[in-house]
Order: C-alpha cells, then structure tokens, then sequence
DNA sequence: ATATGATCATGAAACGTTTCATGAATTTCA
DNA sequence: TGAAATTCATGAAACGTTTCATGATCATAT
C-alpha cells in the first residue's frame, strides 16, 4: 500500500497523527504541548517507527551538540584517561564526542580543526604539540596543558606545584642528591613546568640537583647513557630521582633493576601522572597524581561556557602525591 | 558593507565568483568543471573564507561518513588497540568515528544504536555484552567476537585455532598438567572458543587440563583461593597455564610470584591478546596474538561493503605465537 | 454581552547542500 | 554547410528540521 520506503520524517507522524508539522516538533523536543494532541503524535510516532534525523536540526540550528576532542591517541594510557573522562562530562550534557587523533602529526592538527569547523562541532578540545597552531576564532577551543594566548584557555594539572611537591618529598625522604628525567620536545609546554617546580624547590631546600631532559630526537639509550655515567662502584649518584611521566619511570625503574640497582631501597622513584595499570606492575611508583576527572569536567564545562571570551585563560587544578608504597605489597 | 555575520555558503561563493551555486558544488566535490570557471570559483573560495558545511550534505544525501563504533571503553589496552586500528582504516576512507563507551552498560548499547541512527550514521562496529541486542536492519551493522545471526557479520580472531595453539605449545614447552583460567561472562561469545580450542587441543594430545573460570559476579580473589588448593607442599599443581587474556594472565602472575612460584621456571604461562605494555612489564608472558590491525581493517571494510548481505556471516583471522622470551631480556 | 488576554496549533519560510532536467555553446561528422 | 552529438553551466527543487508570525479557541474581566 503505502509507497514509503525511506524514513519516515515529522511531516509522515504530523500526517499520520493529523496534527501539523510544527506540533510535532514540539512534542520531540519535550515543549508545550496539549495532552491530546502529545499523546496523538505520540501514538503516531510509535506506529510509524519514527526515528529523529539530527542532520535536519544541524542545518538548521547550526548546532550539532558534539565536540571534537583532538588528541595524539589512545594507546598512551594516560590520554585514554583523559579520553574517558571527557566522554563522560560530555555524555552527561547530552553532547557526543568527535574524537580525533593526531599521531603527534601537525598536519594533521589542522586538518583535524577544519574538519571540525566544516562539521559545525560546537567546540574544540585539543591536546597538540604544534606551538604554531592556528586557532580559529569563531569556535569555541580551548586546549590541554598548550598555552597559545590569553584568549584560548589552557587547562592543566598544577605543573609548577607538582614538581615542587616531587622536590620536596624526596627531601622529606632523605635524598642528598637527585635528578629530574624527562623525555620530548622543548616546547613551551605547562608539563615543562614540572621541572622548573622541581628546580626551585630543590634550590630553595638546598638540594644538589641535577637535570637530564632529552629531545624528541634523542633516543631513550641516552637516558641509560646518562645513568651510567652515573655509577660509581656500583651505586648510582642519585638517590633520587623525579621523572618527567610514569611510564618513562616504569621504563628507568627496569633499566636501574638491570643495572642492579634497587628501587625504592638504594634510590627513590617519583613520577608524574598517577597511572594505575591495573596493579599489575610488580613495583609501584610514587607519583604526582593528575585529577584527570576534574581536568576533563573543566575542559567541558569550559569549552561550552557561554561566555568563553570571560573565562581565565589558564586553570591549573591541584595535583596529589601518592606513595607508591600503598600499593606495593 | 557587506551585512554578512553568518558563514558565507555555496550561495555566496557563487555570486562572488559569477557562477551558478551547483557549479560550486562541483568544483567543492572535484567534479568535472571547466578551468576558467574553476579558477573564478576557487578565488571566490579564497577571497571569503568558504567552509564546507557538512550538515548541508548530511541532510540531502543522508550519508555522514561517519561510522559508529561501540565499545565498553579505551582504558583496556586492547580495545585502546582495536580503536585505534579501527579509527586509522577509517581515515584511510575518509570516514568519521563517533565513539561509543557503553561501559560494559547494556542499556547504553541499545541507546547508543538508537543515537546511531538518529545521527544517520553509514554503519555501526560493536563490541557489545547483551546477547539479545536488538540490530537494526536498515543500517549496515557488524560485531567483533560476538556472533548474532547469519545476517549480521561478526569478525574476530581464530579463538578456537589460538586456544589449540596454546594447548599445542604447552605440551610443546613439556608441560604435563595443565590449567585454562579466564574471567568474564558465560555468553556465547566467540572468546569463549578460547577454551574450546585449548580443551579440544589437550584431549587430542592427551594432556591433563583443567578449567576455572569465573563468572561476572565472582570477584578475582577466586583465582587465588584455586592456585592456592592447587599448591602441594610449596609446588603448583600445574607446569602450565592457558589464561584467556593478557591482562588476567600479569595479574596472575603476580599472584604466583607471591605465592612463591617461578614463572616460567615453575610453570609455563601463555595469555592471549598480544598487547605490548610498552615494553614496561618486567616479565614478558607468552601470548597469544590477536591480528587486530587486520581485525580493524575487515571490520571497517565490511561495514562498508556495496553489498553486506552478501558477506560471510562469521570471519576468523588468524592469530599468532609470541614467545614472550623474546622480548625478555 | 463585549472586550481583553492567554493559550496553543497552524502554515510557511529558512538552513546549505546535491542533483536533475534544461538549454546554450561548441564540436563532430556527413 | 547543416544536422547531430557532445560538453558543461544554469536554475530550481528537495532533503528534515526549527521557528516565527498568524490565527483560532477559550477563559476572564469589564
């Protein structure tokens, strides 16, 4: 009989419901409507097996009720954190996610946020390791740990703050003699802060200190390189070390282990993250805790402010320190 | 001057160019268009800042190139894996992801597939945990491990042929009694093959097995209490162990290192999955691999297929031995 | 009883694109 | 040279929604 064979739009169920289009919009979209004419559409909507198309509502109202997250990957346990937690600050405000990865290529950042524009997303969330971004002004975006200007806010984990507790609990753990490790590139990034916050405070505690940051060019052989150099009949120089991220520490505790030295026992171990992996490390690192939920639920709330232009243009959230003995058995 | 506050359109384009607005949609979409004609249209482009607006399409040809992909989450590295694998055959296609996290919440699954088809996606990959999930059948569907009806294409690993290899190489390895253990739900999942593969292997071979494994509801603490019934006088019943994924398999072995058992001198372990842990692990197991990169490519290339009806119901690919020694230093 | 206001459904226009039938201009061939 | 075929731009309609001005209905107040 009936000759439909595509989907059937609000104009069949207002037909079918013998009410006007108009009417059944707004019974979709939850509004006013009278009790008969709501339960008519609604009987309508269910007989016709009604499903609402957002394309239509897009073209029109310019909004698409989603959000492009871009972001290096989620292989990174780190950024998959950060990954979830935004899906859930965005789910819970009714937006969905346009998750975008980079490969920390920045090429593909920009085709990433023009694609993003060309899609209408409602706004930006970008993790990105170009300094030279070009950031669109007719969209809300806001970044992670990148400061670009005082008109993108910056959401970040108190960088300065955490290296500084990571100077001073290894002073409180009786180190004489630490070092800060870190890997990547020299960017002007908030996570750079981590080691001016170790700087100053093992400065101000008196602390001799040393600083050992690679390029993204370098391999990570320097880093055993550098603790070699490092040895002195058998024992290492440092009995402490700070290290840039927790996964880095996992890899510098295995090197040290091989090297026969032991952790926590002849040096102290503090990374930065507060990556759990399931307990399913043998030795648990010390670390810097990032509030990872509360960064995320500030990214969002942020980014679809409706008075963007008057937020602050960075937000540093409180970091934690956790002892890795709690988890160690 | 000009009163434009909203994003200049096609229309726009085309009378800053003097052409017909369908002549720049064909100049957008790389169609045949004469040169001069093309050149006025790209300077028109250029002059005002044209971007597409994918809603605008979406509506007329209700395609998105988009593709839902359904997940429980990204913090599992392996399903970290498979969405990255997943999200790089799209882009190679130049499609979009929208990313699903149901949380292992069957409810979200059901509404994710309803959001799915409001959005008008072109397909939806799930990894899904209700067995009686309702498939739509107006839009191209396929699972990974989970096996519907003969019409909706599942593609997974060779479970049965990895759980048979596994058997095969334990025996291989000289072990003479051994044990399957795994976790997870008793759905008749494809994983589930895991165990029949391996049973089937070991009944061939003659090898004495075992089975534990656990249901949703019973917590981890089970594994434990069965090795430790399984210990006589400081020794593991067993010299070898099948486990169904990679991450139980690290855990496990962490209980057995606590238990005073050697791992692999004590007892061979073999786990499945394949998943590297960024060479963190200070024990590399043996596993079982999964060809996720393949599993991600077939997935994205059967969804989009001319003609789903027509593809095999079922796709098993075939899996690989890792001999954890290698990666063990 | 009429005027005023409140409530709420209607009908039509608009969003930005694709696509198709039309027709103009050019080329090809007899 | 004229007819037929080919190329390619044009103009308009259509996709499914939101939204706004209009008007109908009914209750309340004068």
């Amino acid at each position: 009989m009936a000759k439909e064979k595509s989907a059937p739009t609000m104009a069949d169920v207002a037909r079918e419901a013998g009410v006007a289009l108009g009417t059944v919009s707004r019974v979709v979209n939850g509004q006013q409507v009278g009790e008969e004419f709501r339960s008519k559409v609604e009987a309508a909507i269910q007989r016709l097996g009604y499903q609402y198309n957002t394309s239509g509502r897009a073209l029109r109202t310019d909004r698409t009720n989603t959000i492009a997250l871009i972001i290096p990957n989620t292989i990174n346990p780190y950024f998959a954190l950060l990954v979830h937690h935004i899906n859930l600050a965005l789910e819970k405000r009714n937006y969905k996610m346009m998750l975008c990865f980079t490969e920390y290529d920045r090429s593909r950042e920009s085709e990433f946020i023009q694609m993003a524009q060309q899609n209408r997303v409602d706004g930006i969330i970008a993790l990105t390791y170009n300094p030279d971004l070009t950031i669109p002004e007719d969209i809300p975006f806001v970044t992670i740990d990148r400061f670009f200007s005082v008109s993108v806010p910056c959401i970040a984990a108190d960088n300065f703050g955490g290296g500084w507790m990571a100077g001073q609990k290894l002073a409180e753990l009786g180190c004489k003699n630490v070092a800060f490790m870190r890997i990547g590139s020299t960017l002007t990034n908030e996570p750079s802060k981590r080691k001016d916050g170790f700087v100053a405070a093992c400065v101000e505690l008196g602390l001799p200190f040393e600083v050992m940051a690679l390029e993204d060019s370098q391999p990570f052989s320097e880093f055993e390189r550098f603790l070699c150099d490092h040895m002195q009949n058998g024992r290492l120089a440092f009995d402490g070390l700070f290290i840039g991220t927790d996964m880095l520490a996992w890899q510098i505790i295995r090197v040290l282990r091989g090297m026969g030295v032991r952790v926590p026992e002849d040096v102290q171990v503090i990374g930065f993250d507060g990556i759990q992996m399931f307990g399913v490390l043998e030795y648990a690192v010390s670390t810097i805790v990032q509030p990872v939920q509360e960064i995320a639920e500030t990214c969002v709330s942020t980014v679809l402010s409706k008075h963007l232009s008057t937020m602050p243009s960075l937000i540093c959230l409180p970091v934690k320190y956790a002892f890795g003995g709690t988890t160690k058995e």
